[in-house]
DNA sequence: TTAGCATTGTGAAGGAATTCACAAGCTTCT
DNA sequence: AGAAGCTTGTGAATTCCTTCACAATGCTAA
């Protein structure tokens, strides 16, 4: 299979959305200019993002709603169950483990960790704090997938190498530092304060002082 | 001056970061080559980035740290206090009132709100919650430069449409929708969902079918 | 059954971002 | 003062991503 760009993936969750919307409206089609107007992009780069993967539509009609929803999850791998835990049960860590939108979109939290021992034993929203001393355990018996990291800066890439020695393949990090993780390990980083300086960055930037 | 690509501002506040860890250490100078590495990318590309707002470094020396930090800093418009309200009191935007990275970066939040009645007036961590209908009023007072949004999906565009109206400049979107804003409002969107559904592509297309 | 219309799928063109590669310039050593 | 050794700054080459443009195809209506 061919390199797919991540802009790509990024496209592909956001059609996913409007198409979930429409089949909860009940519509029947969908042609590649309509997702483009939701998404903000072209019917051109809709097709060219689809044809990836196959061909899934009917000239002259546009997609089945249903169907490319279905092949969009299939492609997204959100046919399965992914086992999530996270890591660091502070302010963040704990909004996620509530947060409702993992659960609706098969993502499943299975485990939090935290490694103060006034926290552990600890109960929030029905989940409660493991010591993460039995990380690498609890891994392995849980077959967990994926690995939330919410953790203070100066302890992230020492607990990302042990998550990535105890098997699991995929790391979203919100810690506010660069992970060296190896090649085959997945890794998204999360950063309010970067996102923030982008903002900032563009406020300062708009005088108009285009040449 | 030239458009500048996202990837290059990202970039810059990441050079930033590590420029401030080197100068709390003490060091003073650093090539090129050194913060490639810590940022996992090329030295090229570092001179690249940087060579977009002019030549900071000496030749066969590299770059003088506290003043490429104090460059950086003034590029990404830090050398100013933003002023930041947060949209939604629920379990994220709390996290977010707390969160310590944004005070650290001259991020000030200012305000939080919420239209449930049952929240407003009450107190997270030093803000009292007060009430949407209030906010045009209190961005004109407090000169407001940020608004962040963890509403309800269903509430976002309306809320960011009244954001928008009342002058504010930069929105960060947290609600996993795709908001419609005028050309000249900078929005950036966070979305966990959808990095979850990047992990969740890589791990379902891990299995080696290259061709 | 054929004409007319709408929309896909995709090579080719165009544009943007990254990497290469090297002259230019600063520092240090002798 | 000259030579050797680094490292920057930047055009040129390359790679990656997006947009264009149109033949191919399916649907509808007469």
């Amino acid at each position: 299979m061919k390199r797919i760009a991540e802009s790509t993936v990024r496209r592909l969750s956001l059609y996913l959305r409007f198409l979930e919307d429409f089949e909860e409206r009940g519509l029947a089609t969908i042609s590649s200019d309509e997702l483009a107007a939701r998404g903000g992009t072209t019917s051109a780069q809709v097709r060219k993002d689809l044809s990836f993967f196959g061909s899934f539509g009917k000239r002259g009609l546009g997609y089945a709603v249903p169907e490319l929803a279905a092949r969009l999850r299939d492609i997204l791998g959100l046919g399965r169950e992914w086992k999530v835990i996270i890591i660091g049960a502070g302010k963040i860590g704990s909004a996620l483990a509530q947060y409702r939108g993992f659960t609706q979109r098969g993502f499943h939290v299975v485990g939090v960790y935290d490694s103060d021992p006034t926290k552990v034993g600890k109960r929030i929203d029905g989940f409660t704090i493991r010591d993460l001393a039995t990380l690498e355990k609890d891994v392995a018996r849980d077959e967990v997938d994926i690995a939330v990291l919410t953790v203070p800066a100066d302890a992230a890439q020492q607990v990302v190498t042990r998550v990535v020695k105890s098997g699991i393949g995929a790391v979203m990090n919100f810690a506010p530092v660069q992970l060296q993780v190896p090649d085959h390990i997945a890794l998204k980083n999360v950063n309010m304060a970067m996102e923030l300086e982008g903002l900032s960055f563009a406020l300062a930037n708009r005088t108009g002082l285009d040449e």
